[in-house]
DNA sequence: TGCAAAATCACCCGAAAGCATGACGACATC
DNA sequence: GATGTCGTCATGCTTTCGGGTGATTTTGCA
């Protein structure tokens, strides 16, 4: 359930960001180049901008408009939106036990999992949860066979496509 | 001929018209509708028509340059351009362009990070891009330098937050 | 109380990844 | 023609990962 203010909210700083972008850069335009097709090439670029700009908002706001009509009729496919669409938008997120257990995938070895998908080394890994690095290392062997993964970039990947990541 | 500081102060008009619009029907949404998807309605009709808007002024860009460089083709380009700029409005991700230029971000890196990102070791990704894993470490490097990432797992995180990564 | 699972740590070793550096050709720009 | 960027490739070197194996200590539950 996505409340209404924050999404105003983002619009709104979309619009403004986008105003100030280009004011911004006809700004330094100014100061920069003077010759002679530079308006054009210019033009172009702001108009890419704005393309490509408006095609990623549209894109976003579409996203989030099927995750509320999934949350509306909600039943067995709201899992799938929820890992799909709306798993970033929200902060809490809850990692999906029932399938953390189906896998047999311990909670340290998901903590550890956690920390790779934040991109932290094996290293940085033991200093943050007090263990040796060789601890991590074998949580992370474990994690990864039971993810069916060979590198700690697929193990994200398939955490994130199972509902275990955020 | 147009002089420089008109097409400038266009463009200027342009944006800040833009953000003023959004800003406003903003406001005005504030006090109007109540109604359950409304906002997800109208944030998307503003998308729209920022794509659009962009869209057009990208073709009218583009056909003005094509026609100052080469007059002799010029209806064919213009249709293929316009499909090859709607479409992908649709379905696919759409990385945003903006981040990866202000980051000089080229392409082939981008390439590389995506399939870093689907969890593809290096020489996987070498295979297949058909170039040498030599090649596919600089591109890695120089991509990790520009988010500032020191593993590839960093920089996939950093990839998506930026909204470069799907 | 005792057993099984989990968590912890260690060691080795090969593979992969990452870093630095240099180089070359293509291509566009100036 | 000089310059700059991009893509490509190579080499050498260091670090990190990942797999394998084994061992000890908690811990939870029967």
């Amino acid at each position: 359930m996505l409340p209404h203010s924050t999404m105003k909210r983002h619009v709104l700083i979309f619009g403004l960001v986008g105003g100030l972008l280009i004011a911004t850069l006809q700004y330094t335009e100014y100061r920069f180049v003077v010759i002679e097709h530079s308006v054009q090439l210019y033009s172009a670029l702001v108009a890419i901008l704005f393309a490509t700009f408006g095609i990623w908002l549209g894109l976003r706001i579409t996203r989030n408009r099927e995750t509320v009509r999934e949350t509306i009729q909600e039943s067995v496919v709201v899992k799938e939106a929820f890992v799909a669409t709306e798993t970033p938008a929200i902060q809490p997120f809850v990692p999906d036990t029932v399938c953390q257990q189906t896998l047999g995938i311990t909670a340290r070895e998901l903590e550890t999992l956690t920390l790779i998908a934040r991109g932290l080394s094996n290293r940085e890994i033991a200093t943050q949860l007090f263990v040796s690095e060789n601890t991590v290392k074998t949580h992370c062997s474990r994690a990864f066979d039971k993810l069916g993964a060979a590198r700690r970039t697929q193990a994200v990947r398939r955490g994130k496509e199972l509902g275990l990541l955020p």
